[in-house]
DNA sequence: ACGATGATGAAC
DNA sequence: TTCATCATCGTA
């Protein structure tokens, strides 16, 4: 099977960031660097869905930093968090419409600053298409996640987010959990 | 339980 | 031009 066959195009992400986040668990990110390639099973996700959600960094408007989350969907939106970790997420939505997810698990890695830190991404990739040209892009292997096999929690670090703090925006599979 | 570490946005 | 804050992680 060819790669153009199997990656995820713009349509995907073109919806609602909820259906988006939800849809991503099971879908494999891939990131090709000359002849390395490394890549892993979405596994953990977080939604942040526009202006409104305190959480999301677009509630402080469209800046310099944010203006990648009110542009087109498909696209990559890297940041910094703690002056160390870089934050890997997918615009979603319509263009003006700031939302993104947040990949939080993949493959062996559990924790949204270890998979970029694996990965090898930084804010080069920020503002970049999801897609075999830039490197990195998501990919649907034919894993089917059943409804039951999902669980939806509060998001992590958000605890000044007020109401939205309590949102079930996170999905993760149930599996080796503890 | 906590420190590392720097970009960001808001206040001044 | 400061200042508090932060979508985390490793060490203890």
């Amino acid at each position: 099977m060819r790669i153009t066959d199997r990656y995820i195009q713009r349509e995907f992400f073109e919806r609602p960031v909820l259906e988006v986040a939800e849809d991503l668990l099971g879908k494999t990110v891939v990131c090709k660097k000359g002849r390395t390639i490394i890549e892993g099973m979405i596994m953990e996700v977080e939604a942040y869905d526009g202006p409104e959600d305190k959480a999301c960094h677009a509630s402080k408007g469209c800046t310099q930093r944010t203006k990648v989350l009110f542009g087109p969907a498909g696209h990559w939106y890297v940041y910094l968090v703690y002056g160390m970790h870089w934050m890997l997420n997918i615009v979603t939505g319509n263009e003006g419409y700031p939302a993104a997810v947040l990949i939080r698990e993949a493959g062996e890695w559990n924790g949204p600053g270890k998979i970029t830190k694996a990965f090898g991404i930084d804010k080069h990739f920020n503002g970049k298409t999801a897609t075999e040209e830039t490197g990195l892009w998501i990919e649907d292997r034919g894993v089917i996640i059943p409804k039951y096999s999902i669980e939806r929690t509060a998001r992590i670090g958000v605890d000044y987010a007020g109401e939205w703090a309590k949102k079930p925006y996170r999905f993760c599979l149930l599996q080796n959990k503890k």
